[in-house]
DNA sequence: TCTGGGGTCCTAGGACCC
DNA sequence: TCTGGGGTCCTAGGACCC
């Protein structure tokens, strides 16, 4: 059998690149890849990270997840803009319809991420690395951003040659040349090997993918499980992983939020899970899903996270429900510490057309869906929370 | 460097059943 | 009686990704 051949695109310095295109675009001369700058929340609300930063900030020693308020120290000149998901969406989806234009498989791995499935399409496109060249101008030309496209024999060789050099650049990684380009580079390369996996490895030698992939398997499963492994694998170049066109259905739905103060009254505490009960019960009405585990997260003014978690018999998606369920798992778990982030997730999704009933399950919900049903409808056509719970409206929002 | 928010998957331990 | 071992489910926590 031949062999796949597959790309990944990958956007440069997407948030910012995108922000400078946008800005642009709306008549702005400035073109903020060419002065100090980053994108990075809102630091009165003391949230605020560095999200993507421009080369001229790279150059002052501005890094990514680093604090706004160091990063300033750095480079007291730098420019701080606010992340606008809204518009990144756009400029993912004009360059996710581009790839369409070259194959049936094209996979959106992230919001700034492509793999492509090229198997087979020479006599249809010619010569592949010329293609990506092709494209790669393309987007440039049309959307005014640079991209980044990796060639490769699996997504995992594609993925690894698209980060070689940036930005703007086109590199292959073929089976046969794994020895020479990925064997040399350093074990914190590899994907899947983050910062924990990474100082273990090289606790036990393990200082380049070369070493993993000539490393002893039996050592190296019996060390790290599963994942030790998956990275063995990774190491000599093995990922059979298709590309996957749809979207994958969501296996959890869920929110989190960091508070502009750390939080100690109980009350307020609530005041935001309900919040959050809201936020999620709201999506997970638009996916047409029931969850039936709930899980509360929180992390306390130490950093120190805990979570809860409740399995239910039946699925749940009204905000009535999961904040009863969240409420009691909160007082069960909160140990009076000062609370810095509240999380609510949900999991474990059963068919909405298939509503159970169970002994446990309050007769109400299914008026109570009805009623949900309609307030989102009624939302959604006004475009904002013209019908609320009542117990939210009247509530000090600052925390 | 006083450290975001959205996800996925894995593991270990305990409860419970046979 | 107070002792085994396997299977499954649930829970809490941790690691990784973008």
């Amino acid at each position: 059998m031949s062999k796949r051949i597959i790309f990944h695109v990958d956007v440069n310095n997407a948030f910012l690149s995108w922000t400078a295109v946008d800005k642009l675009k709306s008549g702005e001369k400035l073109d903020i890849r060419k002065i100090p700058a980053v994108i990075g929340g809102l630091k009165e609300e003391r949230k605020g990270i560095v999200l993507a930063k421009s080369m001229p900030a790279k150059i002052k020693g501005v890094v990514t997840a680093e604090t706004l308020l160091s990063a300033r120290k750095k480079c007291p000149d730098l420019k701080i803009y606010p992340p606008t998901f809204s518009v990144y969406k756009e400029y993912s989806d004009a360059m996710h319809k581009i790839l369409c234009e070259y194959s049936p498989l094209v996979e959106r791995y992230s919001i700034d991420e492509c793999f492509l499935d090229m198997t087979g399409t020479e006599r249809l496109h010619g010569d592949l690395e010329n293609l990506a060249y092709t494209i790669k101008d393309r987007i440039y030309n049309e959307l005014g951003f640079t991209v980044n496209v990796g060639i490769g024999n699996s997504k995992l060789c594609a993925k690894m040659a698209s980060d070689f050099s940036k930005p703007n650049k086109v590199h292959t990684l073929y089976d046969n040349e794994i020895k020479e380009k990925m064997w040399p580079l350093p074990i914190s390369e590899l994907f899947m090997s983050g910062k924990k996996t990474t100082e273990k490895l090289k606790q036990i030698d393990i200082n380049t993918i070369g070493n993993l992939a000539n490393a002893d398997l039996n050592m190296i499963t019996r060390k790290f499980k599963k994942l030790g492994y998956m990275l063995y694998e990774y190491a000599n170049g093995i990922d059979d992983s298709p590309v996957i066109s749809e979207r994958e259905a969501y296996k959890g739905i869920g929110n989190s939020v960091t508070l502009p103060i750390d939080l100690t009254e109980e009350t307020q505490i609530l005041d935001v899970l309900q919040d959050l009960a809201v936020q999620v019960s709201e999506r997970l009405r638009k996916e047409n899903v029931l969850a039936s585990v709930i899980v509360v997260q929180l992390k306390n003014s130490n950093f120190k996270s805990y979570s809860h978690q409740k399995k239910l018999e039946y699925g749940i998606n009204s905000v009535n429900d999961i904040y009863f369920v969240a409420k009691n798992l909160f007082y069960k778990m909160w140990k009076e510490d000062p609370i810095r982030l509240v999380g609510l997730r949900t999991t474990d999704f059963v068919e909405n057309k298939f509503e159970q009933m169970s002994i446990f399950n309050p007769p109400s919900i299914k008026e109570n869906n009805k009623v949900q049903k309609l307030i989102d409808e009624i939302n959604s056509k006004y475009n904002s929370k013209v019908i609320d719970k009542a117990s939210l409206l009247n509530r000090n929002k600052k925390y």
